[in-house]
DNA sequence: AGATTCGATTGATAAAGTCAACTAAAGTCG
DNA sequence: CGACTTTAGTTGACTTTATCAATCGAATCT
């Protein structure tokens, strides 16, 4: 398949790695101040998508963090308990409970995407402007 | 500066956010294929940062990780306990202990490195190859 | 020296994650 | 239709991981 990758794909994989290690520890240091609902950072990151996608079933958030169903069951008590999402069962299927953001959770998105963007923000610095576009560009696209 | 940025800052944050989390998800449902010695995904963390930075005390390892300094020290217990790093007390300063990789470790590194790739280049089959090594260099460059 | 700071470790406890068993709604096929 | 299998989601028991305060010993500071 990557026979004519050449090295750059270990290379980029190497970069991509540390560059996301370095985020991910920048995110946990600021935890507390990101995570005032006490929902996890397992919770963001299902708030995050649920921003992405609007409603959609449980199963759904298992495919997409790759985690238990249990785990997301819970995760989605927890925040539907705290007001963050709200569930309706499916007309058309019903053993599927759709999840949705409220519009506390939809604040709540808004706020911690303002702290994602002030530390990537922090981190891409050291690159000139053009090339911050063109980075967006480029993963945007993805 | 950053006035004029337009949306782009916030653009990048999320896009990047929406990679990220894709790589999570990868790298979380291959977690039993990759972590065969069971050192879980912060003990992966630890040994690439290790790979990066060579012989280091306990604390820098909290400093990149951005963990709590209690749960790094039981963790290199555990690693050590595998036989992925070493320890030997620091000359000048003996209340520091470095860490350094083993040739175990060292091992789990490539095997680690090697799985990052795969699901890496996976997640960025759709970009042409000049793009690819663009984001390669863009990247290497923080 | 005595007090203090700093790197690292331990203990107790809370939170997150895992695995198997279970309920109920859909689909399958005689 | 009515037994069957499958699918979506939930629950229970349990293991692992993370957190927070307290501690220990080696440096540092008067």
């Amino acid at each position: 398949m990557s026979t004519n990758c050449g090295p750059s794909g270990d290379e980029l994989a190497r970069a991509l790695d540390r560059l996301m290690r370095r985020v991910e520890a920048g995110v946990h240091l600021r935890a507390s101040a990101i995570d005032a609902d006490r929902i996890g950072p397992l919770g963001g990151m299902v708030l995050l998508t649920l921003a992405d996608l609007g409603a959609v079933p449980v199963q759904t958030l298992v495919a997409m963090s790759g985690r238990d169903k249990s785990q997301i069951t819970r995760l989605v008590q927890m925040l539907e308990g705290k007001g963050a999402v709200t569930r309706r069962r499916s007309a058309e299927d019903g053993r599927i409970s759709l999840i949705a953001l409220s519009d506390k959770g939809t604040r709540m998105v808004a706020d911690l995407r303002r702290i994602m963007a002030s530390v990537v923000d922090e981190m891409l610095a050291p690159l000139p402007e053009a090339e911050r576009a063109a980075l967006a560009r480029t993963i945007m696209r993805l």
